[in-house]
DNA sequence: CACTCTCTCCAAAGCGCTTTGGGTTGAATC
DNA sequence: GATTCAACCCAAAGCGCTTTGGAGAGAGTG
């Protein structure tokens, strides 16, 4: 069933169905809801190709999931993001075309994408400090929100967390239970984020006097196991950290495993402040006592992040003139289970 | 840049520039490279939409991420396929639409892929004993695969893993090793999947004349929190199990959390056998030591998965003459650190 | 009553591509 | 030298929709 079976069907032209169906106002209101009706019961929807090709608006926001690493792992953190964003797209009427592919082309899947006009706009999600995709999307002229920030966050739209007062925050907090040895698992640094998050650690550690100590300083991709490593590696070295600030809970779920199994007790023996960003199936709220969660950690729902995301593009792709949105969303230091006193210098 | 403008500046007609570009034989050789040499300089790419319309094939797949619970949320387990899937597609030139709706949704989000023609085949995921949507995509004409099967499965493409033969394996190992309290932390069992591993679980206790224990048999959206709670309140119980099978690594990282708390170890105390999917970040096979990964645990990639169902699915695209496609995937039982022999009745 | 609007509706062009159904041309064939 | 046949190339017709530029019909106005 295509526009012109249905006119007919109507007795009406093509132009005039589909401007009932449009909305428009040169049509009478009881023709519109005739041709309503009839849409309906012929389980007419128009071809989206053929619409896109008269209009020239895709009605697609294009994703590019960055796989990290030679493994090319798909961080579960992108799926939360992805499922906030959907739900924007798909009650607005727009579609989301996924693009999985490694950090290094990530460049020409955009590229592509902007110049078969295959979609409206595009998110960025995990940009480096000096991300060339920045440039590029503007010279191309596509629309596009950044989820985080580069070095320089002017001249675009964007959405972070305040990575730098989180992190600060939470040292801090530990450096006030007593804790002078804190460890530091952080994301690969090549990543904004990652970089704000080191360096809100190390101010709040200079402030009190403390010269971070590398061996206690590990960045990579956040896996589980890259904190269970880290964890291992620096709990059975003579000198060992009696806390961990991790940028994930799933690197901070490696760390737990790793002290678990040489009898470490958290908040007990060792302390572990996780950033969370509340993924659904491994959320830390979820495991919640009348202690309070598992993990104290910085908290930022990374599903609102994406639904806020979609909302700002499909805001500039409304309007082009609209000037670039940025917003700075703070994070909670909620307290769990994770973290206490500093143990007696003794028994470290 | 369009195809009229690029076949101006060549003094050739659009016919030609197009089959040129499309490798058709009509155009001789010398002519194809310069008009592969013009396209190359002008930077020309095919409008996808236009391209589509003419053709009718949408050169899109869609794929619906079904989002569970009232919480809609979003297992990390289908990022990892959608990596498989997608690295296939964009091999083939093939684009990736992503729907992620609430389960009750699935079925108008496949209605509407259909009947829009945006896409030239679907993926199907998760799928119940009784799925609605595959009658509803036969009945359109939609090629699918289902990545798992229903209690049917006959009559359409699907790839699965022998999820009875794993569970009713593991189950084996774990008598085999003197535990007789087996508990079963499952997925969902209006889910096919679930369905299946928890008649593998009767079928090797029955094998033994166990009958099972209702209060051990648990079944949810497999979160963490779901692991940790029912490991919680079977162990705090006057009988409690000796060990556990879980349906994914992340309840069992729940369990293991709750067995920790009470001082438990796993693999002396308390066993624990899960289903890996080789997430990729958290992947049990990371967290290898000498003694092996850190879970025992039947194992399959679900990315080695979705590549596999992306594959055959273009394959049913490609040639619609093509018979149902069906792969049944074994499992590993790999040896890990979670379990040990039952330990002594007076100790339980 | 002629004229001007406003309301409704329509024919046709156009979006950029593929593909059908020929045309030309030059070489090979008889 | 006429005929046949590849080999190349082209004009034009769609694909299904939106949108421009009217046209016709009543209603309102002087």
């Amino acid at each position: 069933m295509n526009l012109k079976q249905l006119s007919e069907s109507l007795g009406l032209s093509q132009t005039t169905v589909s401007r009932a169906l449009n909305g428009y106002p040169e049509v009478r209101e009881a023709t519109r809801l005739r041709v309503l009706a009839a849409a309906q019961a012929a389980n007419y929807t128009p071809n989206v190709k053929a619409r896109h090709l008269a209009t020239g608006r895709a009605m697609a926001i294009g994703h590019v999931m960055p796989l990290t690493g030679r493994e090319e792992l798909v961080n579960p953190i992108f799926a939360d993001f992805i499922a906030g964003a959907g739900e924007v797209y798909a009650s607005e009427g727009y579609d989301m075309l996924l693009s999985m592919v490694s950090v290094e082309g990530a460049e020409a899947a955009y590229r592509q994408m902007a110049s078969n006009a295959s979609v409206d706009g595009v998110m960025v999600q995990a940009p480096t400090m000096d991300d060339p995709r920045i440039p590029l999307l503007q010279g191309l002229g596509l629309p596009f929100v950044v989820h985080g920030r580069t070095g320089s966050p002017e001249g675009y739209s964007w959405l972070d967390v305040a990575n730098i007062r989180a992190f600060r925050r939470a040292t801090e907090f530990l450096l006030d239970l007593g804790h002078r040895k804190i460890a530091l698992v952080n994301g690969q640094e090549t990543l904004d984020f990652a970089r704000r998050r080191r360096l809100g650690y190390e101010q709040a550690l200079a402030a009190r006097g403390i010269t971070p100590n590398p061996a206690w300083m590990r960045t990579d991709i956040m896996t589980e196991q890259f904190g269970y490593r880290s964890a291992v590696e620096m709990l059975e070295a003579d000198d060992r950290p009696t806390a961990f600030l991790a940028a994930s809970i799933i690197p901070a779920i490696g760390i737990r495993q790793a002290a678990g199994e040489r009898g470490l007790r958290l908040g007990r023996d060792v302390s572990v402040i996780c950033h969370d960003d509340g993924l659904s199936y491994i959320g830390n709220e979820g495991i919640r006592t009348p202690e309070g969660p598992a993990f104290t950690a910085t908290r930022s729902s990374i599903r609102a992040a994406g639904k806020r995301c979609a909302e700002i593009l499909l805001r500039l792709i409304d309007d082009p003139t609209q000037p670039p949105i940025q917003e700075l969303w703070e994070t909670d230091l909620t307290l769990g289970r994770s973290t206490g006193p500093a143990p007696a210098p003794a028994s470290a």
